[in-house]
RNA sequence: GCGCCUGUAGCUCAAUUGGAUAGAGCAACGGAUUUCUAAUCCGUAGGUUACAGGUUCGAUUCCUGUCAGGCGCACCA
């Protein structure tokens, strides 16, 4: 790409060796002053002990090749690069000519992201829909950016909770019976699944093994709900792990490796792991001294099933309340797989707003709005462009009367009406694909036809920094920007007119921007629309 | 009490991770259309970035303190 070719010289001609990796790309800025600027200058400055000024003065004269207009050293230090109007046209056509433009070549590196990881005991809530909709489009973001990135989702299908679930929906179907159990699902939906095995299993009494079988019976049809709410949000996994094959396969190697180790000791009857040796608070329990084993080691177990697959990064995304839950994790992979890049995403709460009431979610009240009740309501679409458009460790305020009512609010209308207006544009100059396209003309003759152009290049690099911070707003904050520089452009000037060396310029840069526009959609997971009806909202 | 996160326009949020004049949308006001779909565009107004110090070429961003809010602090999962 144009501006790669530009860092290589860069890096080359002075010398930094930290540049290999597109390391000289954090220090690419997009601004007015020209195509692309760097401040690499000032970093640069540092290791070699000289002004800021003088090293960007020489790094500007570095910078010689015929697609480079200018290359300018400004004020503190900064060095503005400005392609000449060929160059660009260039890059242009092989935006359109590729499907997927600036997708790095694969690194070899695999990446694991695990989201949603929910208990099977109840509707998916939004935080996990919130969760999703980032971990999907995190996952492609870093597949275009070089990585092998896999989605994984983890179902917690044994323990307390889900006996729990079983002891729940008995006490709906047992005639004699104890109270309510305590931590137990009061959620409509729990009768709704005792009325579903009463046709099975007309009569049950209350006993251990029932509460197990309904257990069985809950999981297995709640799992297949909160498959479906997912599918309805576009949600997928590329693989689904469950707590029980842990347990089974992976538990004892686990603990072997732990006490191997020497990170393990027994202390009041229980064991104990050493977890501050990695900077946890206090040291864990694993077992509690009644004998019984915490919820701790099958989880250490699945995080080191996750490094044993090969998995260079590790990545969960994980809901608010396991906010104190993170050191100990960290430490446990530290003991045995310090090599390993681990980060956690906390995803902050949704808090849904209706006519300034807040909505509760818990799952245990029974009181909840669901993912299902959301996309009953509100177009999915909507929600995945307002989610993604939020820093994923803000907490988010959702207001459902905003998102159904004004569709102003609703800047995923205006990103897709400005694709469809391209694509109508397209169609009208019978422009089906590249080929009908001629890119053989000199220059842009309008400034804000020249900017659009000047604004694809900057896609990718977006792209990229997503996949080092995890900061998914900004792909919706540039499909954002990108769409109103060609609503604006799109008012100004007619395209299509008797002057076809004019329309030409004017579609081939407008036929790489629906392409960008495109390829940030799916990213996202929003509808690709043709064109929009009005009466559609 | 301890830990993490947050505090930016009236409201919801940005700001390319320490960069150039802090930007969008909504709400308010004024204008543009016999449309290649106005779900659009152009303009006006709105700010001591919670407060006080510090670090340096440069701070909304980093450090310290204060104030305010959210979340988490089990031998629960």
């Amino acid at each position: 790409m144009l501006i790669d070719d530009i860092l290589e010289i860069i890096a080359s001609e002075n010398r930094i060796p930290s540049a290999e990796n597109g390391e000289l790309e954090q220090f690419i800025s997009f601004t007015e002053h020209g195509d692309f600027s760097t401040n690499a200058a000032f970093s640069l400055s540092k290791t070699l002990k000289k002004n800021p000024m003088e090293v960007a003065s020489a790094l500007a004269s570095s910078i010689s090749s015929p697609a480079v207009l200018r290359s300018e050293a400004v004020k503190p230090g900064f060095v503005n690069v400005l392609f000449n109007d060929r160059a660009l046209i260039k890059e242009i056509s092989n935006i359109s000519k590729d499907e997927i433009w600036g997708a790095k070549h694969k690194k070899n590196k695999k990446v694991n992201i695990e989201f949603v990881s929910a208990n099977p005991t109840g509707p998916l809530v939004l935080v996990n829909a919130r969760a999703g909709i980032a971990g999907n489009a995190l996952c492609r973001i870093m597949n275009y950016s070089g990585y092998e990135a896999v989605s994984e989702t983890y179902v917690n299908d044994t323990g307390n909770q889900v006996r729990n679930l079983g002891a729940s929906i008995l006490h709906h179907i047992a005639v004699k019976k104890p109270d309510f159990p305590e931590n137990g699902y009061r959620g409509s939906y729990i009768k709704d699944i005792a009325e579903k095995i009463k046709t099975k299993h007309p009569s049950l009494e209350w006993s251990d093994e029932n509460i197990n079988l309904c257990a069985e019976e809950g999981k297995r049809i709640i799992l297949a709900w909160q498959k479906e709410s997912l599918k309805r949000f576009g949600i997928s996994f590329d693989s689904w792990i469950f707590e029980s094959d842990i347990r089974r396969d992976f538990l004892r190697k686990t603990e072997k490796m732990l006490r191997d180790k020497g990170y393990v000791y027994e202390s009041e009857g229980a064991s104990f792991l050493k977890t501050t040796l990695f900077n946890d608070d206090k040291d864990r329990v694993i077992y509690k001294s009644n004998g019984e084993m915490t919820y701790f080691l099958p989880d250490i177990a699945y995080h080191f099933y996750k490094a044993e697959r090969g998995f260079d990064r590790i990545i969960d995304i994980l809901g608010p309340d396991h906010h104190g839950y993170t050191s100990r994790i960290k430490a446990s992979l530290m003991m045995l797989y310090p090599k390993k890049e681990f980060d956690i995403i906390i995803a902050q709460i949704v808090t849904l707003l209706k006519n300034n009431e807040k909505y509760e979610m818990s799952k245990r009240s029974g009181d909840f709005i669901s993912m299902d009740e959301l996309a009953d309501e509100i177009d999915p679409d909507v929600i995945k462009f307002l989610v993604l458009s939020r820093k994923l460790s803000q907490p988010f305020n959702f207001d459902i009367e905003k998102a159904k009512e004004t569709t102003m609010e609703n800047p995923v209308y205006y990103v897709q009406y400005a694709y469809a207006r391209l694509s109508s544009l397209m169609k009208n100059a019978s422009v089906k694909d590249c080929s009908d396209i001629s890119y053989s003309f000199e220059g842009f003759d309008d400034p804000s036809l020249r900017k659009i152009a000047s604004k694809l290049l900057e896609f990718p690099y977006t792209v990229y920094s997503i996949a080092n911070n995890y900061e998914i707003q900004k792909l919706p904050n540039y499909a954002v920007s990108l769409s109103a520089l060609i609503h604006s452009y799109y008012h100004d000037n007619r395209i299509i007119t008797d002057d076809r060396d004019s329309t030409m310029k004017r579609i081939a840069v407008l036929f790489a921007a629906r392409r960008i526009l495109k390829i940030s959609f799916e990213m996202m997971g929003i509808t690709v629309k043709e064109r929009m009806d009005k009466n559609e909202v």
